[in-house]
DNA sequence: TTCGAAACGAGAGCACCGCTCTCATTTCGA
DNA sequence: TCGAAATGAGAGCGGTGCTCTCGTTTCGAA
């Protein structure tokens, strides 16, 4: 159930992957001129990636790339129509790499171990945070004035809140999952579709309001608002965890 | 109790306000000289708070402000010793400002009616954030890359938390609260002392973690991040919030 | 195999930006 | 009164994103 739900998310998100970066997409054939553009775009990309990592996101610039790259400054748009464009692309391989790592974090545990799950994917959100700050930032924090996220980065985006749905999902074909009292069939309802109905909405709130508080202690700690105020952010933030899980299995 | 600690935070932060905002401050003495640079200092963070709410904090310039108000491009520097001072004076009105409309909100309950209070807090933030979204991201958002908030942001900053815990205190001093079941003694006892004891460790956690849950389902609201999922974010934040008092209180 | 179209790289340039330095003028206070 | 401090203007430095033009290279279809 959760495992057709999650296939279809991976296949769409590779699919997007594979799309070309400009709008219009000029990595069609195999020629060698093909090739080695993939290798520039490639390269550029992971040199804006060492300047987000160490300097953040608003110290990349297109033309210290350049440099770098080796070639003109206006070369380089060419590969990247503009500097949103390739911030896109770093949200979209950040949202994957967040992805993964949740993934991989989830699935260290017996599928019927809703509990261990549930606990595991929160903290890999936090883990992967706190080990790539600037990244996170990107895609958590403010986003950029007018910036309306483009289509291909949904799909990489909802990959974390869809793991732990679908912890949800998996804990109610197979037992009972606590339910909120509240009616909420007017907000949740597109959500409860995506789950294909198998999730009343009732059931689904606890999860959402987890995925809040997951994200907002994570981003709390990280942008410095614990500081002063919580010792241990580990320490609480796995009792918090744990605190959620309970109430949403 | 809770009265007392808000006096004592309010008093520390209009004291912080009437600082001076460059380093070495020059509006002591009562002068004509002194007035007109009060002006102008409002002046231009009258400006920069215009650009602010119409584009967005990067697109805040002091170029672009000082041609505005009439002078040279280097002129600006005498008030604002650079573009962060004047992002962190912007930084202090909102988290001011914030403030104010929590306190407010807080206080048109009555102080023993503690779930209308915390719920009321709670809205009062996300209205506030609906209706300020870039200076809500300019304070909750990523920080700038080396940005370490000035001494002067953390009093302003810790207003709307304190409301909330005020809340927890004054709830304690007139009866029982929950407790959570786990120890966290080791992560929360900094912010006990805080509350000068009067609230246990264990008493404290479920409010931290309201606290984060609050903040992370209005960031995820106001950044997007519930676009196509949630249909009615302030139906489901009443909801969350409603579960949230009663976990707290 | 030829040849035109597409892709590409370089260079100059535009309009910005934050910030610094110097220099003349104004104001204030001892 | 007079010197020191505060102020404003202007020029300038080094940087940014992005555009336009102009040769050159490459590719694919005829």
């Amino acid at each position: 159930m959760s495992r057709a739900l999650l296939t279809f998310v991976l296949n769409a998100l590779i699919d997007a992957a594979t799309v070309a970066v400009m709008s219009d997409e000029k990595t069609s054939a195999g020629g060698v001129r093909a090739r080695v553009r993939a290798e520039l775009t490639a390269e550029i990309k992971a040199l804006a990636t060492k300047q987000l990592e160490t300097e953040g996101a608003s110290a990349i610039s297109l033309r210290a790339i350049s440099r770098e790259v080796g070639m003109a400054s206006s070369a380089i748009y060419r590969y990247f129509a503009s500097r949103d464009e390739l911030l896109t692309a770093l949200i979209i391989d950040a949202f994957n790499d967040l992805g993964e790592s949740v993934e991989s974090a989830d699935a260290t545990y017996s599928r019927e171990d809703f509990h261990g799950r549930f606990v595991a994917i929160a903290k890999a959100v936090r883990i992967w945070a706190l080990a790539n700050p600037h990244q996170y930032a990107l895609i958590y924090g403010s986003p950029v004035p007018g910036y309306s996220a483009p289509q291909d980065t949904i799909d990489p985006a909802i990959r974390t809140p869809v793991a732990l749905i679908s912890v949800l999902v998996d804990a109610k074909s197979s037992g009972t999952v606590r339910r909120s009292k509240s009616q909420l069939a007017a907000s949740l309802h597109g959500l409860s579709e995506f789950t294909g109905n198998s999730v009343a909405v009732t059931e689904l709130a606890p999860a959402v309001e987890a995925w809040g508080e997951i994200f907002g202690l994570v981003s709390l700690e990280l942008f410095g608002h614990f500081t002063n105020a919580i010792d241990n952010p580990e320490h609480f933030f796995g009792h918090a965890v744990d605190a959620m899980a309970e109430r949403v299995l």
